[in-house]
DNA sequence: TCAAAAGTGTTTATATTACACCCATGG
DNA sequence: CCATGGGTGTAATATAAACACTTTTGA
């Protein structure tokens, strides 16, 4: 590469983070509202430049830490955005991720040198004006987000540590917009081998109280569930 | 981003392509040998880097035509590279496409201003030692590639416009590294509805001849095969 | 006429779907 | 004691896997 070909100048990299959590039995996603120009008050993806020091996922990581104060969810690519207009400042490049967290002990900062506030969002909320490309990026990771929880168990890092059944079966009918039957979701799932029953119950729910039950130390991803 | 800081200074965008074809019965990558520095004789995928006025997927095209003289290849975006020291130039983040193409009346360049020769390569003669970390991109390209195929239905950018169903399990076993049962692999392809006998042979073979298939007219890729 | 690879159908095993009743709790 | 949602098993159907013989051609 020419470095002084005027074709190759003024081009940035950003990272771009569709984060999930599943928050009462809802699933739901993190956007940030805008301060400044371009874009002021509007919601956007958290999201920022790569610095030429590290890979894109360090760089995503310490965007998501410095604009809302979330450490150690796990985050994947899943598209690059690369029109030329995507920005209307100047020529930047988005690596897209996907983030995914449980939303216990989740402390999230409201407030930044750029941001006026940071929310979860249901997914049949999210603003339909969001900054830049970001809603695009956002049907894609919505998109991705269905393909991935049913070919790998992600699902592992948005539920809490100790979880039951019937929520997990929720999770699953929410992201996928599909029922299904109790039991054979249950025999399903179980027979992956992923899970294990604690012994534990939930309390005070006013019905027969559930198990509780906790993913197994696995690190593969890739698994078939569906 | 502050266009100032020096954090964000001096970092370049680069397209690289995993090329697939069929040839002879065999899978093959495309690699082409450079002539300058670094990396000077090694062989190398065909990429190059992205001006900032096109998109990734124009700048891919636009380099594998400049590089190999190919053109209408099917490319997806399948991984960004972005350690920041996987090339001893400069920081340059690269996105990783796999392509797929026929290799029927397909002309290459074999020579270029920066490369000495094109060739494809059978997928077990692919050397170690190829330019950059192109040989951890080829890995990962390999590894996406038997999931499209399973996936989707981009074989049929693979193979040339008339085949053989021992021709198309041929290329699933060579990709996957796995035999099937020809009639297991018969009924469950055809079942698929998405290519259609043309009531011609080939020819010439010294045994019975086989059909001739094609694919259907279809756009969508969304298709589980295994 | 022989070698080589193509074509073809049935049986078995496995996975998926459909479906209804009892149970434990909190109010 | 009742409303709420949790937990369970079996039969029917669909899908996948295993398996061997006949056919056509070119040499």
């Amino acid at each position: 590469m020419d470095i002084n070909n005027p074709l190759y100048r003024n081009q940035g990299i950003h990272v771009v983070c569709a984060l999930f959590t599943v928050k009462d039995s809802e699933v739901k996603i993190l956007l940030a509202k805008r301060s400044n120009n371009p874009y002021p008050d509007k919601w956007m993806l958290p999201s920022g430049a790569v610095y030429n020091n590290e890979d894109c996922e360090t760089a995503m990581k310490r965007e998501m830490l410095e604009k809302t104060g979330i450490t150690n969810c796990y985050v994947e690519q899943f598209h690059v955005f690369s029109n030329p207009k995507r920005s209307p400042v100047m020529r930047m490049i988005a690596v897209g991720y996907i983030g995914i967290i449980n939303s216990e002990n989740l402390r999230i900062k409201k407030k930044t040198e750029k941001t006026q506030d940071v929310e979860w969002f249901k997914l049949s909320e999210v603003p339909e004006d969001l900054a830049y490309d970001h809603r695009e990026i956002f049907l894609y990771a919505l998109k991705t987000l269905k393909v991935k929880i049913i070919r790998t168990n992600i699902v592992k890092d948005l539920l809490p540590q100790y979880f039951t059944l019937p929520e997990l079966q929720k999770v699953y009918e929410v992201i996928l917009n599909k029922k299904f039957d109790r039991r054979n979701f249950r025999k399903k799932f179980l027979q992956l081998d992923l899970i294990e029953n604690t012994g534990m119950q939930e309390e005070n729910k006013g019905h027969k109280p559930a198990n509780l039950y906790k993913f197994k130390q696995r690190e593969d991803y890739d698994v078939d569930i569906f």
